[in-house]
DNA sequence: CGGGATCATTTACGCATGTAAACATTAAAT
DNA sequence: ATTTAATGTTTACATGCGTAAATGATCCCG
């Protein structure tokens, strides 16, 4: 099953630092997100359930740790967009994200380097 | 309010060309989806309720043509995605695919040519 | 031991989605 | 004019999501 948005920013939490207790996450996230502490133990739950997190017994509590790690959810996601929007295809999305201006000065020198460096592996 | 999956695959259908009618939109994505006629229905007054789509009545039927131009579509995805899972930053994304093995030699050489021209653009 | 304090678990609720069936309208054919 | 075929409009229904209140279980304090 898919993880839903409000669930990610709980997984983003965990992928920034785990174990975290139920309130530990609250603290991280609820004053940009303006949620309640029975919000994230709903979302923890879900998580749960789809097994993308994993939890221990700490006294009376429960550290959450993921399971899912965060390398799969943004190959799962960017995969989607590159195939549904682009055909499966990374230029055209660079392409769409230039003439969009969203090229920063220092994003073309990163990806200049990159394609240098590609060069150099093709040895 | 946002699109749904379901409700793209009718929008590519008209961004492919439009206007179109009910009947025509189901025989091009019927199979492949295996909808039934009161699918898409659903879907188009849905996206009519949206306004992403417009339709006008052609004897006893409607044709329906984008309203939502596929660029602003691409445009809001992308960079949904992109702040979520990159920072807002294009480099980062494009080495994301590339550990991933997901650049192809044509993208790589498309790259370079992107790259090339925007060196020209600042002259 | 009994009553808060502290967590977790269950239940709720409105809205969106995917998927359609049921119903209504209208134009065409008889 | 009545029936039928073609379309559109309304209603439905299960599931997921965002958001949380209600309830249950435990542990510490006095």
């Amino acid at each position: 099953m898919a993880i839903s948005e409000a669930e990610a920013i709980v997984m983003d939490v965990l992928w920034r630092g785990a174990p975290r207790s139920a309130e530990e996450i609250l603290a991280e996230v609820g004053p940009s997100q303006n949620w309640q502490e029975g919000t994230v133990k709903s979302l923890l739950n879900r998580l749960l359930r789809k097994k993308a997190i994993h939890a221990e017994r700490d006294g009376r509590r429960y550290l959450y740790t993921p399971v899912l790690k965060r390398e799969q959810y943004v190959q799962h996601e960017s995969k989607g967009l590159l195939d549904r929007l682009f055909g499966g295809r990374v230029a055209p999305l660079v392409a769409h994200f230039s003439e969009q201006r969203k090229l920063s000065k220092k994003d073309i020198a990163e990806l200049r380097k990159l394609l240098e460096e590609l060069d150099d592996e093709a040895h």
